[in-house]
DNA sequence: ATTGATCATAAGGTCATCTTATCGAAGCGA
DNA sequence: TCGCTTCGATAAGATGACCTTATGATCAAT
């Protein structure tokens, strides 16, 4: 097989230019005969003649022009694959894939993705929503880039970054408004709905109320946040949700909210990626921004501490 | 500047295909840690990384993709730069542009041309038809690949091949027929139709008579052969013509034929080309059509001799 | 804890490529 | 016709890029 070299193109492609030796080394920087070898040896290896060298003259041979115009475009593509490393040194852009828990998503992102678009432009995210073990193992085998989700995660090999501490609040139906806010025990003895098996929520819940995972009486259990409080308006039982979630998720339901006596169960949101990852530098940008938008969320909408 | 080689693409396309060095440097034909340095390098001159490194696995980065994808073009190209000359090694193709005098171009070009297209098929030929000294002119600068004309043609920097030698019969009104062909003297009394100044073939007229080119009589000078030939027929004089035109411009007008006695005036057809030309190879093997194309054509219709 | 897999690093040798110096050919002017 | 100049090719030596083998470091799996 042939072997070219980039060096023998850029140098023959000096040479078709200038049409003479010396002023195309000079431009090359090289020396006359360091050209003279590689024009030579570019055309032995393709065993055809490029230039027809006359006494007066230097001339590209009818293959010659042909190869020319196509060393040229080769020339320029390689230029802008370094053009395209310098623009994506410096700035994150391009797909960046950020997986959500769901007890997350609908209340952060859409503040996350207005500020994101704002602070990277050009940075074209793609959301993916599920369980925190869907998450992760996405993660590892890369198809994901960062993950935003309740830590501790305690994966080596990602990198975690808390974001921030928030209180979960106990929501009942509205006509409770008022009443004390339940005792651990109370509130074991209350029927309390929970989302299904693999949310990190649950497990959250359950383990403030000391209760063991295994060991729920029913199978009342909702896919969202957004229905366990509908059941609660529905006077069925009682439920939890994060601070983020009150303002969207109590508006339109008969429900009152109510926030426990410290210690207070609370889950720190963090964000995540592996430790590998060539983006982790602008990863930690990026939490920063998800930081401070949630931050705005958090403080807006929560009800004041009691 | 950033300096990619070649090399470099080649073992990066290799990697980001097999996503294992062990398996990539094989591929090579290299060893692992040769590979290793060729990419890290690549990833230090581009100032960004192309492969995200975990224990286990090696992924491509957002802009690894994008660069591969890049890559991968380049190279094919490179590739083709390989077999294009690999095409244009053995045969000759492309374009040819080649050059004709006046008296030649219209007898011999159409057999020329049609053996030229069934034994180079792909050829590209590009006629010109001018005098002597501008198809010299254009064939020193290069816009011209070769001519076909009287010889010698006496460059230096020109290969000359002969093709073949012809003679030159005189043209007389057609009552003539039977006369006894005339002497140089009888000749010189004669009105001589002759073509205008510039063509080869009158000065190799006026050189036959023993006249000096400056001193001819009237201005009756024809564009061309076929010009001379009709005013002959019209009584108006006599001209001389090669033996590859009798059968096309004796044709159709009232005039006869006849050779002069040993040592009949003859002309020398040959080829011309750069002796730098790349292309001079081809060119002999294209000479040898040329030559036999005409030789066929002269045998065929010329009259016997006397 | 050990082993195996995998990629990075180190050290040394080889070959490609560069430089300077020089040659050879050809055009050009006296 | 004889230098003189220009231009590309060639030669020889120096440098550096690149490869190889050997070894280190890390991490996962046994």
């Amino acid at each position: 097989m042939i072997n070219l070299t980039l060096k023998q193109l850029r140098y023959f492609d000096a040479l078709a230019r200038h049409g003479h030796f010396g002023r195309a080394a000079d431009a090359c920087a090289i020396s006359q005969p360091a050209l003279s070898m590689q024009i030579k040896e570019l055309e032995e290896s393709l065993g055809t003649a490029l230039f027809e060298r006359s006494a007066r003259q230097l001339r590209l041979t009818n293959f010659g022009e042909e190869f020319a115009s196509r060393v040229r475009h080769i020339l320029r593509s390689v230029e802008e694959l370094g053009d395209l490393a310098r623009a994506s040194r410096d700035r994150l852009v391009g797909r960046l894939r950020i997986g959500v828990i769901p007890t997350i998503a609908p209340y952060m992102l859409p503040a996350v993705l207005g500020n994101l678009a704002r602070t990277h432009a050009g940075l074209d995210v793609h959301v993916r929503e599920t369980t925190t073990s869907r998450l992760i193992e996405e993660l590892s085998d890369g198809r994901l880039d960062a993950a935003i989700l309740a830590l501790p995660v305690s994966e080596s090999s990602f990198a975690e970054v808390p974001l921030f501490t928030e209180d979960l609040l106990l929501v009942r139906p509205g006509e409770d408004a008022g009443r004390p806010v339940p005792s651990l025990e109370e509130l074991r003895a209350m029927r309390l709905l929970l989302l299904e098996e693999g949310h990190c929520f649950r497990d959250q819940a359950l383990s403030f109320c000391n209760i063991q995972p295994g060991l729920t009486r029913d199978g009342l259990d909702g896919s969202s946040l957004a229905t366990l409080v509908q059941m609660v308006g529905a006077g069925i039982g009682v439920t939890f949700i994060p601070e983020m979630a009150v303002a969207v998720e109590t508006r339109s339901a008969s429900v009152c909210v109510a926030r426990f006596a410290t210690p207070q169960p609370t889950r720190t949101v963090g964000m995540i990626w592996r430790k590998t990852s060539p983006l982790a530098k602008q990863l930690l940008e990026i939490s920063e921004v998800v930081g401070r938008s949630a931050c705005v969320l958090r403080e807006e909408h929560a009800p004041a501490s009691s």
